[in-house]
RNA sequence: GCUCGUAUAGUGUAGUGGCCCAUCAUAAAGGACUCUCAUUCCUUUGACCCGGGUUCAAAUCCCGGUACGAGCACCA
């Protein structure tokens, strides 16, 4: 006892994993493919994604689209959201699961739950059930015989029953201390007629669909999923799950929760709300980049590995939390500064011709911390150059890496190659080496298109650079940059 | 109403009874470096929701408040 104990180190990184054992660790993210990832749906394959990649296991990626009238699933979607699983993983999820194409799996567990007698057909209505739960008292179709149990699930299947009409229930217990567990709805009736599932291979093909829980559960089983990590929303599901697989038998996996985020700067996310604005023309497109969606994070420069820098950081706490934008665009920085080639662009630009400039080009680093990126080479043969029209209220300016010049009508007139003195240094370009260009920005909830001349370069698109004096963005097209962050 | 959960600096987060007058990041302020209002580096400010209890010892355990959030959907 009177060993001392090392004073602990912080514990960096996920926490570990409850009964964990290297190497046979399943884990999912279950989307509904109801629109492309938004910011919230990337912790959830980022947390999962790297504890399948710590204990390497495998990670599914499943398509919840069992809801086809009040959720429907978007088709282009399901490919979208893989790309995007992809693009924030680094890796592709281990299996691909999509429900719809699960319901034969679903049905043959329901019918062994009305034969096991831990499910039944019940024909109240939800209004009626309430009352029920609320009473704690058992409703009448409680009671029916197996038999008239597997003959009432046909009647379901078969078109006999409307939505509406009777819904499939896991039997527990009417008494239960926690009203949501009561008795639960694992399946109803949807009219694939009217609103048929928009995957063509499934169409109108069911009309009985399993719920959230009683799908998930199931399908959790047949996969082997060991660990499920998901939003504190769904710990009464997880006790509703518990419940049926007391029933079937089964263990359950392991469970960890993580609590409600919202961004300061967008407050929260729907997928259904976004769909409806985009749909009634509010935004452009689910990139549009005042979205919160990785479309539109990924197409303003965002980089992967800075969500799953974000995300893992702010771990698998239960508490509900508030963050700032700042934290995020922090962690970009981090991973693209180093690599990021500078470049200027030029707001509001103003001519000035050089005067007593002998040169034909200078020549200045492309990164100021490393000349692993070269140089950029710019043009003076035609004795132009670029300033901002804000750094002209001085008439004593640097050029950066070029020279001190003193401003006076419109000419520029060459000072000395060193520094003279302390006059501020400014960015510019020259007519020569610069294109008519713009610079794309979210202001105020508008996307705006600044002009200005931009520095010539053969950068492919999509590479981060830093825009000096002014940000970070990515290269979009020759003459024209999309703002990142400050 | 019933049920469940969470509460550590401005914002996040570490901490599972003595290493803690509490970690790290971010933000803010100041400074160094720098031919960018960038990067990097240094410094400073700043927190255990409240009240009881258990204990030699509590951010950590227990009880009671309070606040916030979630579930009680034939949504996911």
């Amino acid at each position: 006892m009177l060993q001392q104990r090392e004073k602990q180190a912080r514990r960096t990184g996920l926490p570990e994993l409850a009964n964990a054992e290297k190497g046979k660790v399943v884990l999912r993210f279950a989307p509904n493919p109801n629109g492309p990832l938004s910011f919230g749906h990337a912790r959830g394959i980022i947390i999962n994604g790297e504890y399948a990649k710590e204990y390497d296991g495998e990670l599914i990626l499943r398509f919840d689209d069992t809801d086809t009238s009040k959720k429907p699933p978007l088709v282009k979607a399901y490919d979208l959201i893989q790309q995007e699983a992809e693009w924030l993983l680094g890796f592709s999820p281990h299996r691909i699961i999509i429900a719809s194409d699960r319901i034969a799996e679903y049905y043959s567990h329901v019918e062994l739950m009305l034969e096991g007698g831990f499910g039944y057909v019940c024909k109240c209505s939800a209004e009626q059930f309430r009352e029920y739960r609320v009473g704690m008292t058992d409703c009448p179709c409680r009671s029916y015989s197996t038999v008239d149990n597997l003959e009432f699930w046909q009647d379901m299947l078969d078109g006999t029953y409307q939505p509406g009409d009777a819904v499939v229930r896991v039997r527990t217990d009417m008494t239960l201390r926690n009203p949501a567990l009561r008795d639960w709805p694992a399946l109803r009736i949807q009219d694939t007629e009217a609103n048929p599932h928009p995957r063509a291979t499934v169409g109108s093909k069911y009309r009985v669909w399993p719920l959230l829980d009683f799908q998930s559960a199931i399908e959790d089983h047949l996969q082997g999923v060991t660990h499920i990590i998901r939003g504190k929303d769904l710990m009464d599901s997880t006790r509703k799950q518990k419940l049926l697989y007391e029933h079937f038998g089964w263990d359950y996996p392991e469970t960890m929760y993580w609590g409600r985020v919202k961004v300061h700067e967008w407050g929260g996310f729907s997928t259904s709300q976004m769909r409806k604005d985009i749909e009634a023309g509010l935004f452009e497109g689910w990139s549009d980049p005042r979205l919160p969606t990785i479309a539109s994070l990924s197409g303003s420069g965002i980089q992967a590995s800075a969500l799953r820098n974000f995300w893992t950081e702010l771990g698998v706490t239960q508490k509900d939390i508030a963050v700032p934008l700042a934290t995020l665009y922090s962690h970009n920085i981090k991973i693209i500064d180093d690599d990021a080639p500078r470049i200027a662009f030029i707001r509001d630009p103003v001519a000035l011709t050089l005067v007593g400039v002998n040169e034909s080009f200078v020549e200045i680093p492309t990164h100021p911390n490393t000349s692993n990126l070269g140089t950029r080479k710019i043009d003076l043969q035609n004795s132009v150059v670029f300033v901002e029209r804000e750094d002209l209220q001085h008439h004593k300016l640097r050029l950066k890496e070029f020279g001190d010049f003193d401003i006076k009508d419109n000419q520029a007139h060459f000072v000395a190659k060193e520094r003279t003195d302390k006059r501020k240094i400014i960015h510019w370009t020259s007519k020569d080496s610069s294109v008519d260009a713009s610079l794309q920005r979210v202001i105020d909830g508008e996307i705006c298109l600044l002009k200005g001349k931009l520095e010539e370069h053969q950068l492919p698109s999509n590479t981060p650079v830093q825009i000096e004096r002014i940000g970070y963005g990515i290269i979009a097209a020759h003459d024209k940059i999309i703002f990142t962050h400050d």
